[in-house]
DNA sequence: GTGAAAGCGCTAACAC
DNA sequence: GTGTTAGCGCTTTCAC
């Protein structure tokens, strides 16, 4: 079978290549009844126009390219939160008929940002979104901005470089768990804090100290613990919490991970969740309803910010305009079974 | 900054763009000399070849479609086999300077066989990587196959179409772990089946079968259970045996999510794992290592797989043949601590 | 509303 | 070894 051209369309209809070009790509001023004898054409020989020529003689790709961290094999809450960014990248991609390229990278490699310069200047997407963690390293961001194609960074704590970005409100909406939790009836709130490198990390730890001050508590130092995001320093962190003079009667946890390690040790210590420790935690990974009791924690709105990013991009590459400010998409509380009122 | 093109580096580096062209593809039959000169004009100038351009002349695309199942939001384990699989498939496109597009889909909806066709005759892929459960959908395998366009099937149960397929030795290495089990001491081994749609699974039970003659055990028709691949299975199938009058002292799931559920079930009984029941899954999901006891599971090489795949479709599209049969990746046991030698 | 001509930036086939 | 000449299959510009 070989394959329809343009040529043979504008032949079997009778009309120059032109005017099939207009129809292919829905452009106005075409004769109804020239429209409908080009379709023909086109469904008749099955003609699908070749994405090398359009793009060639277009210049411009129809083509997005993701470039995320590339997790090292076993580190796998991460899988969730790429598949679902992917799955939102390619949502927005579909219904306007882009195709996604993906493009995991290892940030701590040197050689990223030359990587990165020569694959965008190669393949020329006609935008990229670039994910956290590597939307907060600034010689990557950089870099892609050196190309000139339109970038836009999902999530990313600091606003250097000039592209726009996309974010939750991390902040608002750990300070809204952190007045939920008061308002069980809990004085003394727990924070797990996370990997220092992530801002959205420490951006949550403002919004724990938002909620404390909205609800009149003091923030107590002995309560604010360190972690590292990991599941182990979950457990140490509880293990140390929940065996001092005062042990607090809710833990927030910077994410789902460290949660998860802190119903562990509680449970291990016989404290029972939900009845004497509520736990909340950040992220909403697929262990946060695996585990029991499930757990109480935020959303976050990866899906729909990558989705967001790759509509951002279309649309400002239609209109050809700049667009400024992040754009916030919204996190939510998911109130499961790990946090009751409190009991004494 | 202007790109620069073939033309640019012909006229700095003195010579025809056939010369550039032939230094850039490495072709031979270039003076070293020469290829310095050019050499140093690409560098110069940044150059980097149009790869739309590079395309619609030579016809390929250098670019590889991961076809797979698009897992509804949050049913994810398969995030993990997801993950691999594009890992897989990156990791060998990336050393042969191919380009990987994703595109999940929904087999279940009846468009996709057409949705598939637009896209692989528009984009013009190189070749396509089609993972199950999609690989055994035969309207889809016959839908990528019309396009003409290489196919290689990831995991396919059965061996429909004409395409090339990649497979683990399920059967081989289940039989293995029953083996495995029945050295322990243990005589009454149940297994617990998954879903009659995956093949895969059916040839796991085939294992057991082997094994269970292997070891010169019965079949006793009351340790097979069907399930369906869900935890929620895993954990009814395990209240079954474990109440029965002659309950068994080791299961095998037929995947690692029911395994789960069998040791979640197993703690409420009050029954220890290994001490009093060994409990074996397989595919070693991430859920595997997190769980306590931590799961004995089968190890699926999903990565290789999806990396011998492209492999395999680079390969022959170097050298134009045809290969035959199928590509047999072997998996492998994780011993971890939920099998111990039987008590008693 | 429609069409003719001129590329887009490269590779292929063949000449030299 | 290297260069010349044609395209690849579209979009763009501009004329009608």
């Amino acid at each position: 079978m070989p394959k329809a051209t343009i040529d043979d369309v504008a032949e079997l209809a009778g009309v120059s290549i032109k005017t099939v070009s207009r129809v292919v790509n829905r452009e106005p001023n075409v004769r109804e009844q020239t429209r409908e004898k080009v379709e023909n054409a086109i469904t008749r020989l099955n003609y699908r126009p070749n994405k090398a020529a359009q793009n060639l003689a277009s210049h411009h790709s129809r083509l997005f390219v993701l470039i995320y961290d590339d997790p090292s094999a076993y580190e796998i809450p991460s899988a969730g939160f790429i598949l679902r960014m992917q799955q939102g990248a390619l949502r927005a991609c579909r219904t306007a008929n882009y195709e996604l390229l993906i493009h995991p990278c290892r940030y701590r490699n040197k050689n990223v940002a030359a990587e990165l310069q020569t694959l965008i200047e190669r393949i020329r997407p006609d935008g990229i979104v670039l994910a956290a963690p590597l939307s907060n390293v600034a010689r990557v961001v950089e870099a892609i901005e050196a190309t000139g194609t339109p970038l836009i960074r999902v999530s990313p704590g600091q606003s250097n470089g000039n592209s726009q970005y996309v974010a939750t409100n991390d902040r608002e909406v750990s300070a809204e768990m952190t007045r939920y939790l008061a308002s069980l009836g809990h004085q003394r709130i727990a924070f797990i804090r996370g990997n220092p490198g992530h801002k959205a990390v420490g951006n949550r730890f403002q919004g724990y100290l938002d909620g404390l001050e909205e609800s009149g508590l003091d923030v107590l130092d002995e309560l604010i613990i360190k972690g590292d995001n990991s599941i182990r320093s979950g457990e140490a962190a509880a293990l140390h919490l929940l065996q001092s003079d005062k042990p607090p009667t809710a833990i927030f946890a910077a994410n789902d991970d460290m949660a998860a390690g802190v119903i562990r040790v509680a449970d291990r210590l016989g404290v029972k969740v939900p009845e004497q420790l509520s736990v909340a935690g950040c992220d909403d990974i697929a262990l946060a309803q695996q585990i029991y009791p499930a757990l109480t924690t935020i959303n976050q709105p990866l899906t729909q910010m990558a989705e967001t990013a790759v509509l951002k991009l279309i649309e400002s590459q239609r209109s050809k305009k700049k667009w400024h400010g992040p754009i916030i998409v919204p996190g939510t509380l998911k109130i499961r079974e790990s946090t009751a009122a409190i009991a004494d």
